[in-house]
DNA sequence: ATTGAAACTCAGCATGT
DNA sequence: ACATGCTGAGTTTCAAT
């Protein structure tokens, strides 16, 4: 017989129910909800819900509490959203290689769809987000872009 | 809109001294510290740390607070980026704000371009990622949405 | 910054499934 | 066993001074 002090946690597939989905929903929009109040909504008392709580984040699912700051006043820069159209015969893992060498590409996907990548960018202001977003255009296997400037970071 | 009741923020313009630095810095590393807690590093009271702590609310410098999950162990794998179309008179605010209840949306951006804003989803399969988007199409002021699968991160 | 009242946290114990 | 509810002591919040 083994002793079992750690959840033996079933690779990468963690079952929530929807009680631990909504109190995890609420505490995305406040943080710093009382116990009391979450299970409010839940239907808990607070000692339930700071159980599951507690749960969680042994299990590995919650992993804190972080302050939301505004991306302006963290510094964040102008941002903006990228998507490459490929020229044909040309992978998107290509171009996306020679866009590692721009510090200005915080990340990027290949997607379904229309586009075959999106890169998010991030820059200085938008002087300096036209000069790199032009760089990525002038870039060979880019067939067209489409770019959105970022207005404000909502969620996230 | 009708009428602007929100006051247009002077970009940038907001100064943190080095006391506010210290308490952003314990809040992001632990979102549910008591102020007590936060006063000890910087010694200041616990009432002195609230009184900061809500100008810099009311500054717009703390959006909020929220809590951190860790996708991986959720196992929540598959990513999209999903573009909303708002119906007339409707505010991308509006629409982000009520995508906050789902813990799917990782992220959420108003741009400028064709649609009014980006959200970055993260879901445990395409049913799951099926359901949200379906979820979110229903939503009143969402006009119309167009998604892409993201099929792999290369830079991030 | 200090005070005091109200609210909250959190352990231990009890109960129902 | 397990998840939840209750109680009470200690702590934290919060408005007033």
């Amino acid at each position: 017989m083994s002793e079992q002090t750690e959840p033996i946690r079933a690779s990468g597939s963690v079952v929530l129910d929807e009680t631990d989905r909504l109190l995890l929903a609420h505490l995305g929009r406040d943080g710093r909800a009382s116990y009391a109040d979450i299970g409010l909504l839940a239907n808990l008392s607070a000692t339930a819900v700071r159980r599951r709580i507690d749960r969680l984040r042994s299990r590995g699912v919650v992993r804190g509490f972080t302050v939301v700051l505004d991306p302006e006043v963290l510094g964040w820069q102008t941002e903006a959203f990228v998507e490459i159209y490929c020229r044909e015969r040309t992978a998107p893992e290509e171009i996306l290689a020679s866009l590692r060498q721009f510090a200005e590409v915080v990340a990027a996907w290949t997607v379904t769809g229309d586009p075959d990548a999106l890169v998010h960018l991030r820059a200085a202001d938008t002087r300096h987000l036209e000069a790199v977003i032009e760089r990525i255009r002038r870039e060979p296997g880019v067939q067209r872009s489409r770019s959105s400037v970022v207005l404000s970071q909502l969620i996230g």
